[in-house]
RNA sequence: CGGGGAGUGGCGCAGCCUGGUUAGCGCGCCUGCCUUGGGAGCAGGAGGUCGUCGGUUCAAAUCCGAUCUCCCCGACCA
């Protein structure tokens, strides 16, 4: 069996039409389905059982922090949301407005939350009195409404569920403090339950947050060569504070406006998962997040009912008892060879077969599902070595995702050869900046690339060269790429 | 929002140009037999009114108009 031939053709390859393939794995995986309104999509119950995941791990990560969880209003009064008007602008385009409650018009329309700094700082302005109730540390999880006018199943759809967590500090350093360490969570969280690589580092005042001092993101490289936002932490600064008059009085008895953090990741991840291990049989979920971690699948060969099945069940008993998410595939309208291939599709970390010939020899198969490696197991040894392969699976995964990131990712001095990188072979690059935004607007309109990041700890190594556009001194170490 | 393409049983498609009996095909689904170490085989069967609304016509999946949704490219977008 060679390792990379492909089984069974049930989707188009990703080589030919990465779109196609993106969109059909998410079908034939049973991850999300179109809903009848445009840009709307339903996450099934395999896709939301991956989003439970990443909620779990992540909530974990958000509490040993300090955070709390709380939720606020749906709905917010269109005067909350004129307040920043920096914010409002950045947003008009993709409110959705309620106007009429059963026969009543509003007095007041009432916006569909697009982000909640609004409503949240309001609420905040009548909890803080004193720097004693600081830092206001609290997370929601919710769902956003957003009027988009292209929409791809989970990268961007109108209606999308994520994390947003609103905190308030005494001072600007403790504000930029929190930014940070989110941002290091972020990272955290996605590399080593995810295993998608990232880069962190903070945006260019053009991509900046509709009313943030500054914004930070991690991004990640896509298979196809295009980045992706996977999640953002923003410095507020004083900016809200002022407006919705969330003031404190000091340990010098004198009044002050609370510093502010934002930050959040959505279900976008999931469609991450997808365009960063997903090959041309189906999905590959890292363990970590797979709804289903090892399928157990009986091989069903004459009387299998009576000398395997009995087998097959004890492994998934094991398996269970030893905490993992097992799923025993013992239906009989199926040969073998179907539910591999489906399970497959579904990108299950690793699969358990039980035949006739492995009972006589005392093992089980071991396959694979990054790798379609096969190997024999001893029954007696069958536990332990699933949960040290599965942790080779989550490890494998991201080293393969790291190495193509490394492979993808190129310094580059020269313009000529900045716009050749991205016409033959797309990817992150390395290039100084002036700090001037007419130049990356150009080199946005000419190469249809933006400044995805401009990394945190890099910067301080090198000596700066010249901008890659304007050719003056260069003021940013800037990582570029086509973003989706 | 602009340009292009597409909506026909669950999925993928043919039919439309050149209107005319019961709208086909493959996969899937159901029943039975037989099978099962990489999506088995045979036989029988169920399921669509052609995205939606309107118009032309004796007659519309087919022609005309509007509208909704999806896909691709671009503009826009934390």
């Amino acid at each position: 069996m060679a390792k990379d031939e492909r089984f069974v053709k049930q989707i188009t390859a990703k080589s030919e039409d990465f779109s196609r393939w993106y969109l059909e794995i998410i079908r034939k995986a049973e991850m999300a389905d179109y809903a009848p309104m445009k840009g709307i999509m339903v996450i099934r119950p395999y896709g939301y059982t991956i989003w439970e995941n990443i909620q779990r791990l992540m909530d974990r990560r958000i509490k040993e922090t300090g955070h709390v969880n709380a939720y606020f209003p749906l709905f917010i009064p269109e005067s909350f949301l004129k307040k920043e008007m920096e914010h409002l602008e950045g947003f008009a385009p993709q409110v959705a407005w309620v106007t009429q409650g059963g026969q009543e018009e509003l007095e007041e329309r009432l916006a569909v939350r697009p982000t909640s700094e609004a409503i949240i700082g309001s609420m905040y302005a009548k909890w803080i009195q004193s720097y004693r109730d600081l830092p206001v540390l609290i997370n929601q999880w919710a769902n956003i409404v957003r009027w988009e006018k292209v929409t791809r199943p989970f990268l961007r759809t109108t209606e999308f569920l994520w994390q947003e967590g609103h905190t308030a500090h005494e001072t600007m350093e403790e504000a930029q403090e929190e930014t940070i360490k989110v941002l290091y969570m972020y990272k955290d969280f996605v590399e080593s339950e995810l295993a998608i690589p990232v880069i962190e580092g903070r945006k260019s005042p053009r991509e900046r947050f509709a009313g943030a001092m500054e914004t930070y993101a991690i991004e990640a490289l896509m298979s196809d060569g295009k980045a992706l936002q996977m999640g953002t932490s923003h410095n507020l600064g004083q900016h809200f504070s002022k407006v919705f008059e969330i003031r404190f009085e000091d340990r010098e008895q004198k009044q002050q406006y609370v510093w502010q953090t934002s930050w959040g990741v959505s279900t976008r991840l999931i469609g991450a998962l997808v365009m960063t291990h997903g090959d041309d049989s189906g999905l590959r979920m890292p363990p970590q997040v797979a709804p289903i971690q090892v399928v157990v699948v009986p091989i069903s060969l004459g009387s299998w009912k009576e000398n395997v099945l009995p087998v097959a069940l004890a492994i998934e008993k094991e398996l269970l008892e030893a905490g993992l998410r097992v799923k025993l595939d013992a239906r009989e309208e199926f040969t073998p060879g179907w539910k591999f291939s489906e399970w497959e599709m579904r990108g299950v970390p690793l699969r358990v077969e039980v035949g006739p010939k492995d009972i006589k020899e005392n093992r089980a198969v071991l396959v694979r599902r990054d790798v379609q490696q096969k190997d024999f197991v001893g029954l007696a040894a069958l536990a332990p070595q699933v949960k040290k392969t599965l942790q080779q699976i989550q490890s494998s995964l991201f080293e393969q995702a790291l190495r193509f990131q490394r492979e993808n990712t190129r310094s580059v001095s020269d313009y000529r050869e900045f716009k050749e990188v991205l016409e033959s072979k797309r990817g992150f690059i390395r290039s100084w900046w002036c700090g001037d935004e007419a130049c990356e607007d150009k080199i946005k309109e000419e190469t249809m690339a933006s400044i995805r990041v401009i990394p945190l700890k890099e910067e301080a190594k090198e000596d700066p060269g010249d901008c890659v556009y304007c050719r003056k001194k260069g003021r940013e170490l800037a990582y570029f790429a086509r973003a989706y």
